[in-house]
DNA sequence: TAAATCTCTATTGATTTGATAGAGATTATG
DNA sequence: CATAATCTCTATCAAATCAATAGAGATTTA
């Protein structure tokens, strides 16, 4: 399961992609639009900020715009800034790799092998899916009416 | 991630798998295998055995046996029983599915459509991924010497 | 009857999660 | 320049979850 924050994080930046790019949003706003607690949200986007998904601009009229184009930010990444690695183990993990304290014999395990094709499986779906997919896969669904 | 507890789970169930179908092992010579703590091996047993994966014969000499063949039992199901749904959302998941508490739209929800495609390929793998599967693989990474 | 085992429930300490708070730093504007 | 509006940073907190331990009970064999 993702955490709370990881579903926070990807609505506020998904509704910063249906924005004007150069149109700085306050955090109150996108707070109010994306249903996140505004102090908590706040911590959110300086975490994005840090990893360059989102730029900001601070005193008055200040915001936060998307660091780059929306085709651009995957939803991997996303998750990974607020959840940490997508794989079910440390050791099937591909951007955190840690071997398991207490494997005996990693080769050989497994376990471990399924828990890499889920892994596999899970990144290519995430590292495939940009912001702007989802904007079009919303558009689909919901037909300008 | 998967828990600790799942991987335990795991490790005890492949143990299991590898043994007579009809010796029962106990829990102490189990949680030596597996390096799992004793009791808390138990807890995770009783867990298993309610659902079915496990049967246990009590008092002396008795212990835990598979349930059924070791190629009907899935990795999805072990880590459904300890860690819950697969989905990385409970909108997403299709054994437990809830709706989300502040969800405005579920139809156009371009977020829930993402984690729909990455619980149907988690599911792929994991529910068709059985303890015998893997303990062929076991033997296929490992030949024997 | 005693020993070996599974069964059940409670408890505990550590960590994580989700959220709130408030004091800075920075900028636009009147 | 003063002030209001904003982002920035760190601390704190309560509740939940996780990992593990404990121990009394029930069951079976010898």
């Amino acid at each position: 399961m993702l955490s709370q924050k990881a579903r926070y994080a990807l609505r506020a930046m998904l509704h910063l992609a249906a924005k004007p790019k150069d149109e700085p949003q306050q955090t109150a706003d996108i707070a109010d639009a994306a249903g996140v607690p505004r102090k908590f949200l706040e911590q959110i986007l300086l975490d994005l900020k840090r990893r360059g998904l989102v730029y900001s601009v601070r005193g008055r009229n200040g915001g936060y715009q998307l660091g780059r184009d929306p085709k651009d930010i995957e939803f991997a990444e996303i998750i990974r800034i607020i959840d940490g690695p997508l794989a079910l183990s440390p050791c099937a993990s591909r951007t955190a790799y840690r071997r398991c304290d207490d494997c005996t014999d990693e080769a050989t395990c497994a376990i471990r092998k399924a828990l890499i094709d889920v892994r596999n499986a899970t990144a290519k779906i995430l590292e495939r899916h940009s912001l702007s997919d989802a904007l079009a896969d919303r558009r689909k669904m919901k037909p300008a009416a």
